[in-house]
DNA sequence: GACATGAATTGCACGCCGTGCAAGAAGTGC
DNA sequence: GCACTTCTTGCACGGCGTGCAATTCATGTC
């Protein structure tokens, strides 16, 4: 199914608002960037720009790159530990973010200075969490859902941490592993 | 420290300001509500209103009850187990969400129908994280910053699961050894 | 009780946000 | 090339949130 060129149009505007917004809020901070600006910059109308993302914050944060259908079936099917399978599943997570590291480096340091940016980057991050947790309920049949959410909540905090110390020049997706160390060593500290 | 006249006035307005947004929003949608028709019911003008709270969002959602300094010392000086001493002092923050249990349940189905209204919680409860994390940290020195975080944050998933289910008629602070179960189950799912 | 002082309230003006609508441009399928 | 759908754009509008300056009001002092 090639892409239509309606489809390849889109995708392009879609890009180039993000990557104005981008430029213009390093150089100047989200603040003081008008949706108007990255407007402008994108060679669009402000309208459009509505048409594209409900709101600045969006337009940077975008939607974050979830867990591979193939990935999500891996681990559905996978005969290993849950350890071992979940492991699978972050790393190919991970993997995607490190594919965008440039920009993600980038929105680190947005992040860390925009609180509106934050509150965005929460909720796109909510949105992980239930993904995950559905995830995770074919593989934890046994357990409530509440337990299947507590545990997608921790293991996204723990894989989070990974995130946040992405100035490592490792690769995130290599270090999935750590992950569930953390996991091991918070179970140990509760018992 | 008797309150100055000053301060009652400025509780009492702030209090207002509350109520009306609350009455309003329960009513006709937080939506169709706009920041002008909450100043008014609240008997004071729209400026007035943005010196009280920079949105319509945070005069409803507002800062959520943390941990009473009574208990954080308690818990600092603690010479139970983690687990008692964490528990009381869920018990005591939680006794504060049950004083205001009517309008805990009001917000509660707010949040439930109102996106905006969730980004906003969450980013109170972010405070209500970091001020855990940091009164924890005084009974995990052996540990991690990260690894107080992830704890805090998988304490703070539990007990939210708690306040989740406040319709049972139970008090929550009655409730709070329910979390530490849940920690407990969370840690063996893991090992 | 009058008065100086500093803080809170208010109105006004302004720029930005986000949406509904309708006209026009552009791609798609035949 | 011709109908069709879909996308883009301009326009208008209401709401948001802030800076500023005028005014009102609580407070402490004499």
């Amino acid at each position: 199914m090639a892409p239509t060129l309606r489809q390849r149009r889109q995708e392009k505007t879609s890009r180039d608002i993000r990557l104005a917004a981008l430029e213009l809020c390093t150089t100047k901070g989200l603040d003081s960037v008008t949706a108007e600006a990255i407007s402008a910059r994108a060679g669009i109308s402000l309208r459009t720009f509505f048409n594209y993302y409900p709101n600045k914050e969006t337009a940077i944060v975008a939607r974050p790159p979830g867990f591979p259908e193939k990935a999500i079936a891996a681990f559905n099917t996978g005969h290993g530990s849950l350890a071992e399978d979940l492991t699978d599943l972050l790393r190919a997570h991970l993997a995607l973010l490190d594919e965008d590291r440039d920009i993600m480096l980038l929105l680190h340091e947005l992040l860390r200075d925009n609180k509106v940016l934050r509150a965005a980057h929460e909720a796109s991050l909510k949105l992980l969490h239930s993904d995950l947790a559905d995830i995770l309920a074919h593989r934890m049949t046994g357990q409530s859902r509440a337990m299947v959410d507590l545990f997608a909540g921790t293991v996204l905090i723990a894989t989070g941490q990974l995130v946040q110390s992405m100035q490592d020049e490792t690769p995130l997706a290599d270090r999935a592993p750590e992950a569930w160390t953390k996991l091991r060593d918070l179970a140990d500290l509760i018992r």
